[in-house]
DNA sequence: GGGTGACGTAGACTTTGTCTAAAAACTCGA
DNA sequence: TCGAGTTTTTAGACAAAGTCTACGTCACCC
């Protein structure tokens, strides 16, 4: 767990210092992805990664944004979330918190940790450690059947 | 949410009454798929479910597995688990309860509602209503890195 | 210069799941 | 029983997300 990191985009050196700090190694590739993932508070697929990487002719292969996706993530860069059978979400918020998943839009929301508190965490099965918490609450449009 | 259903082997006219009970009409194909789904206490894919339905000469296509897997989530019987970014999994219990995902094994258990509460549910955005609430402990055994 | 290791890349490939168009199976009244 | 209409099933083509492989490039170090 650390501090939530700034909103505005970053300065190079200030990219450079976080994929440092979190023993990365600051290629050009993997500050590009930086830059966009850190960019706004917002929850991106790998292909909105590459697609934004790539949009102003700055290239990025497919191969390496996931690679540096999964890279940043084991780091604890950033956290993978898991709603959405289809594809995978990259949170740049690494704070613990958890989130609304709207099954309509496919909009994401986060929900800071002292709005929703859990009680009795269970007794891990033997052998095992635990690794995380995800709370997701599913909403639905009010209109939509 | 209904109560617990019972998991022995189903006879065919318990299957009958379950999917007609949920407004499903009993075809043979959903009635095999049922009595996979409900033969035990166990988490399955569709390509389980699928590999399992056949797997004695009896016949149902990919295509039915993936509609009717899709019809009992959508009629309550059974219910999606979304932990894995590779697939979906369906739970035949359908009360109230939570999961443990065991990373390294792809182990899926139940965690029982009353073994962990929720406290604070926070306030839905607006014009949405509430759909489900996942609660998706991760877990990694001892060992490994 | 030449070796070594880390990184990036294109493109083929795999897997999960969806779609389409047609066939088969029920329903129900006459 | 016939037949029209609806529902269900099917094979196989297709799509999308993600992985793999084999090679290329670059930095560093001797």
């Amino acid at each position: 767990m650390q501090k939530r990191p700034p909103r505005q985009p970053l300065s190079q050196q200030q990219v450079i210092d976080l994929l440092d700090s979190h023993g990365v190694q600051p290629t050009m590739q993997r500050q590009e992805i930086a830059q966009v993932l850190f960019a706004r508070d917002q929850h991106l697929s790998a292909d909105d990664v590459l697609k934004q990487v790539n949009q102003d002719s700055a290239r990025v292969s497919k191969a390496t944004v996931y690679n540096t996706l999964g890279l940043f993530a084991a780091k604890g860069l950033i956290r993978e979330v898991i709603v959405d059978p289809s594809r995978v979400f990259y949170d740049p918020n690494t704070c613990e918190h958890h989130h609304f998943y709207n099954v309509d839009t496919g909009e994401l929301m986060d929900i800071d940790a002292d709005q929703l508190a859990l009680m009795n965490l269970p007794t891990l099965p033997a052998g095992t450690v635990a690794d995380g918490v995800d709370v997701i609450i599913r909403i639905r449009n009010q209109a939509s059947a």
